[in-house]
DNA sequence: CGACGAATGTTGACGCTGTCAAGACAAATG
DNA sequence: CATTTGTCTTGACAGCGTCAACATTCGTCG
């Protein structure tokens, strides 16, 4: 951006990064190429090299920093709800969706381990935090289940999080019938909040 | 295999299926190039051309024939289970998991669909089928509920099914820790049977 | 039976990819 | 100012999917 002339780029790094954001969204994950992204960014084809080791690296950063977007989505549309579990719960869960919708090629990247080096410990911290999203809301629901055991909340956890996800992917492979990019008669996503919950009630 | 000396192969594209299914079984999904396949099958590079226009037609082949297998996976466990809509419903969810589990390259392929033609027709009512399994188990479900409505059932569908695929994908992606081949201390799948119709009961 | 068209397989080429090695340039350090 | 270090470029390599041209075999029809 600034100082475009210099044969040294400068911030290179971030660049990249959202050059490959950029080819990303506009043409998917098969489109992702180091040498597209590093021609985007206006270098040469093995500039990336010394920021990204491999391909995979990159990709790894990209769904680094997708992940802590994600998690952020979810903690906002939490934020912007009533603090009981069941409102929690299902706030956490609409911004799961919303995330997925509105970037899909990147949530499709974050669950792609085989693109990922999902050993590298900064992509793990990430997936930890968005996952802490998920624990955070469904410790309540557990306690008003009276549910307390460690292996009775983690049951829980998976069954919130494998819902959701399940339904997302679903959603994102064509499974309940295309278009992706319209909003039009594409199924609600599970309520797994009255299924662990019960009906909600309108005077508590 | 047999007559092997022959410019002609005489059942080049079964072969060329089965050559693609050792490797990713093998090498997994990266691994599966068109070269490599015509290799194991010991033809030149470009004969697979004749019987597969392109790389996605052959792994959609490959992901159709994944496809009957993995209902006939949970046709059979549905086969040995009991008759009622419980122990149906677990058993098709089991068939699902352990499909999954024991072919986790094949499910891989048979939900990516950056990879796939998902148009085609073999492959479309292949995963319909399968499909299908998922609508039969949950009918009996929905009037267990007292649910008769199609949305009512088309909810409890979309439950079932994302809270089983989305538990799948998490334990494929690594996201319940690894490892994936030792069967150790893997946390088990979401209990959706007791969720939607109560716990078990030995005497009913 | 022989010939010919269609099906099937081979060879070679093209542009694309990720990755490595060697060199050019700029910036920081002494 | 000289040197070292980091950054970027250029060039090369093998592997990939795909296409075109050619070779061989099969099936069928005259």
């Amino acid at each position: 951006m600034t100082r475009k002339d210099r044969y040294h780029h400068g911030d290179l790094r971030n660049a990249l990064l959202q050059a490959a954001l950029a080819i990303l969204e506009e043409g998917g994950l098969d489109a992702l190429s180091l040498r597209a992204v590093a021609a985007r960014a206006g270098v040469s084809h093995a500039a990336p090299a010394h920021h990204f080791p491999t391909l995979k690296s990159l990709l790894t950063a990209v769904a680094t920093d997708a992940f802590e977007r994600f998690a952020q989505n979810m903690q906002t549309q939490r934020n912007h709800a009533a603090k009981d579990p069941r409102c929690q719960l299902a706030a956490a869960g609409d911004g799961y969706v919303r995330f997925a919708r509105q970037c899909p090629q990147q949530f499709r990247l974050m669950f792609s381990p085989s693109r990922l080096e999902w050993q590298d410990p900064r992509f793990h911290a990430a997936g930890r935090a968005a996952y802490q999203q998920l624990v955070d809301v469904c410790a309540p629901v557990a306690i008003l289940r009276g549910e307390t055991s460690d292996s009775a909340r983690g049951a829980i956890e998976r069954m919130v999080w494998s819902s959701i996800h399940g339904y997302v992917q679903l959603l994102l492979a064509g499974q309940f019938g295309f278009p992706l990019d319209g909003n039009l008669n594409l199924p609600p996503r599970p309520d797994i909040e009255t299924l662990l919950l019960g009906p909600a009630r309108f005077d508590p």
